[in-house]
DNA sequence: TATGAATGAGTTTTCATTCAT
DNA sequence: AATGAATGAAAACTCATTCAT
């Protein structure tokens, strides 16, 4: 029997070692961990999760407030290192962004995932503060979009929802590279990879954003 | 028992018959009808679909395919009559490309079932040429598109497919607006509607793809 | 379409392609090939199956009785053909009876469907017939025995239906040598080979009952 | 919700609870019981079951291993207690064989349900399992008979599984006796009963094993 | 007779979640 | 807080047989 975690810390811990036995499973393997196979990769009993997460999606979408929240913050810390011009800036930044995606899939397929599934058996009120948190933690990285871009207040958001909306919908293109390559080659004729023809799109998409008035 | 199908007519009309039933159930629910729905509201033994599909995914990607090819065909007719100056062309094809989607919201729904559900259940094989069929009907468009606003050859398919990828994105903050009324409203303060805001984010994306040299 | 069956001998020949059919499929594979396989196989259509016979099971009853008969036909010809001492020549008709079953391992495994599965869809009446008609035909076999091997009247029979019973069990020990060989190895150990095994067990059988008075 | 049974010893007996339920279900009909019918014969629910036995073929399996225990417990209690010469030890041994099977014809059915359906959905190491286990328990018995009837030592495994396969072989003369008696009364004119058929043809089998050399 | 479209019965097993301990 | 036994909902597909043509 695992030790009672009695302290606050104890159990952040503890929800903590849950969530990353849910990511690297997730990792893992092409479909959601089962909830018995998280308690067990975390040493736990399967009732033990269920009192760290109501249900086993809030552990996917702890997960993935998580993976954003980190993914932003480099966003952030990138940013404000920016030198040069505009559009130096911006293929910069893009690079930076594509970059994390490319080196963190999980963080799309579990994005893809909340939409497809999670979302329709989390109950609304959790799917509200999800949404909510995200969009609040997104509001930070815009302010620092618009002062670095010099783009007027209030774009930031939108620009930036816009850009994930675009990532997102190319992503769908390519959801199983690793899991059914043959699937992938298909779309390689067109579209090259993933991470080239987001950047493109991104850069595409940015400069007519930030030329229209 | 019903009538039996014997002409190649009858039996195609037979495999509407299944399809509309399909999509009808679909438009009615927020999850996919199973097959045993679907077969009733065709007024058919359960057994029967199954002649005229092999799974029940089939059913849906055959649907998808349908409204696809429906919807390509209805913008490039909108198209080809299109007057006056590149903007305004733009603006309105937009227009069309928007208000059509607004009236099918089952397609986009369909397509994001396509990824996460469908293609998981579905033969490799059957997913490929799935994917192939697409990208063929989509380079009919293109081409129209390529002449029509003068784009080089091989451009237009690349604007068609991060086009849909904007869309499909930003569709997913709005996915559950006739099912979950409350999950809608919790978007709006940022992106008003879905048809709007798409046609904002793409008039953008087109601005910047067809200004970028 | 497969030309009319007007003549008897028409009807006839149409019934036997079933039957090969049928056969030929259970020899290459190792379950009840479906009714649809075998209208294929004959070159008919589903339905015409079902003229000729009421049910799937009806045919691998007639495969069983038909084997059986040509068993027996062949059995009792190489009995009347027996020469020497009754030691030997009860030897020697045993090895012609196990050598038979080696090379007609569809026998016994219809043998056993028959009564594993086919009893069990088949209407009672029927099921009766089945054991009539392979009791009266034994009874001819029986009466060849009765006189070669000098046994009073009546125990023919006996002796014919118990070989048979310790046939039978001893082949359940390698039902699937052929589909399933690593059951079959599990065996191995202690009884070599059905054919060794079987001849042993029925000579000391035959000796047994021909012994006791 | 039935009670939880935490220790060895409760689940050792909420095992049994569905071994007895399984049995006294398969007594009652002429087929397999489902497993929702056993769970629910067993008060619990149909998950339940699957936490205890993996397949609903393990669980007659199960079964049947348990049946051949107790008979072969029985058996080797009734041989060390023989007294008398030979034959007529033999003839006593074969009586309570015999006896014993008619007062637990489930077990025979069981047999030839193992064959017939049970190997076919049972994954191959469990089969080999089973096969194994019945082989060993077998040897035990078979020791003890080759003592009580100075049998060399390793003729007697033999002698138990050819008595075992003649058994067997008889068994399926008559196997639906409850189930459809008119079935049973077509063999009735030939072979008396299955208990009495079986007895007099294990005698003539023992006799001549045990006469030749 | 021949066809092949239509029928519909039939069932195991998984797994998220709860609750007795 | 931790455990893990108990719960029970949920659904696609096959295939023997029938019947309209």
């Amino acid at each position: 029997m695992a030790q009672h975690a009695l302290t606050p810390d104890d159990k952040h811990a503890r929800r903590d070692a849950i969530l990353e036995a849910a990511l690297s499973l997730f990792v893992a393997q092409s479909d959601l961990p089962s909830s018995a196979q998280i308690a067990t990769a975390a040493g736990l009993a399967k009732g033990t999760v269920y009192i760290y997460f109501r249900t086993k999606e809030e552990i996917f979408i702890a997960l993935l407030e998580r993976g954003v929240a980190d993914f932003l913050t480099k966003l952030e810390d990138s940013i404000v290192q920016l030198k040069g011009r505009r559009e130096q800036k911006i293929a910069a930044v893009l690079s930076v962004y594509v970059e994390y995606l490319e080196q963190h899939r999980e963080l799309l397929r579990l994005d893809a995932m909340s939409h497809a599934v999670l979302e329709k058996n989390l109950e609304t009120s959790k799917c509200l503060e999800h949404k909510l948190t995200f969009i609040t933690r997104l509001q930070k990285t815009a302010l620092v979009i618009e002062r670095t871009f010099q783009i007027e207040e209030g774009r930031g958001i939108t620009l930036l929802m816009r850009t994930f909306a675009m990532t997102r919908g190319l992503w769908q293109n390519y959801p199983e590279d690793d899991m059914r390559p043959e699937l992938a080659d298909a779309a390689t004729p067109l579209y090259k990879s993933f991470a080239k023809e987001t950047h493109e799109a991104l850069i595409e998409y940015w400069h007519g954003a930030l030329t229209l008035k």
